[in-house]
DNA sequence: CCGCGATGAGACATCAACGTCTCACATGGG
DNA sequence: CCCATGTGAGACGTTGATGTCTCATCGCGG
């Protein structure tokens, strides 16, 4: 017996597949994510119910590396400054499928959101809260819009990379930056 | 004779209302935008070709509703910085549409992009420039970056006000004090 | 060598949205 | 009054994606 252990890593990798192209394509065809990840149709097919159950599929990946990445940067030690950096740091891999679940879920109209992304904003959140208790991040700007934001410039930061708009590898500072320092150049440097 | 006056208002009216829902759901049918709109799915298709005309239609308007709103923020008078302000405060009504379009454009796979965008992110990128020639921008975020950045924090804001994360008045606020000021207290203050 | 399971290829029906068409209506001007 | 125009309602065919099915093939273990 093969213990289904084949049909394991070959899930993870048509999953990967999929999200790098439904990334760039967003309106793929089912046809083209099978042919995108060396399979035919039937047998994504028999993997994936439908393509509701694959775009599930990817939430639940895109969400595991989120949170995956919020415990690498073990967001309650230290500075909550550098916790951020080292979150959007561990989370940059998983930047491009997270834009488009975020994009994506914009038009759930409220039926069914994944109770894991409450989950997950109530850590960033969390985070950001932080921040502010520790007299680091200003009061006037909402943790929740904090939360908000992060999402919206990872999103932005991604589409910008892939459209050679800024270089890859400035897309952590980038993000970090802008999110923590704004534009403005500070008094005190 | 009518002048085709009637049309005219017409549909600036199917426009803006089908701005309205496709905003909350971008994959509205035509049947659910006429319906939107008081009127037929046929008199719909003699004003539109097509959903794709409707769209272009959409980009336009959103791209003059830009350019209008840049032309009225005075991008080249008094500090950047209040520039930026202006700017945000006068895009605000057109930032649900604008976010709309931003992600669409995720998926024109760079086929053809409106021209009108290019000149658009070139006016925005000048602005910024122009905050960093004049000593109030840092240097180590590009004018392109603060460009892309900008839309993502206007899209984020406009599905946080949607969702009711944050309250609309205050949108404005929350965008420029973030996109300039960072999430960081200043130490001037 | 045989059989089992997974796969690829492809046919097939279904469905939803689209685009086009016709026809009746009603509204307003000549 | 009459007609021209714009409109609503709806039928119709088309298209593209989807989901289901069958069948031939291949690889591998027994």
């Amino acid at each position: 017996m093969g213990y289904r252990c084949l049909m394991a890593v070959d899930r993870d990798h048509v999953l990967r597949t999929a999200a790098a192209l439904l990334t760039r394509k967003s309106t793929a065809t089912m046809d083209e994510v099978a042919r995108a990840a060396g399979i035919s149709r039937a047998t994504l097919h028999r993997q994936f119910a439908g393509r509701d159950a694959l775009v599930r599929a990817l939430e639940e990946l895109g969400l595991a590396e989120c949170e995956a990445a919020l415990d690498a940067a073990r967001p309650d030690e230290g500075p909550a400054a550098d916790a951020v950096r080292r979150l959007v740091r561990a989370v940059e891999p998983a930047a491009a499928l997270l834009a488009f679940l975020y994009t994506e879920n914009q038009l759930f109209e409220g039926d069914q959101v994944n109770e894991g992304w409450n989950r997950l904003d109530a850590r960033l959140t969390a985070l950001f809260r932080r921040g502010q208790e520790s007299g680091a991040f200003r009061l006037d700007l909402p943790p929740v819009w904090l939360t908000e934001a992060l999402y919206g410039l990872l999103a932005s930061g991604a589409w910008a990379v892939a459209e050679g708009r800024v270089a890859r590898n400035d897309y952590t500072h980038l993000i970090v930056e802008l999110l923590l320092g704004g534009a403005l150049r500070r008094e005190g440097s």
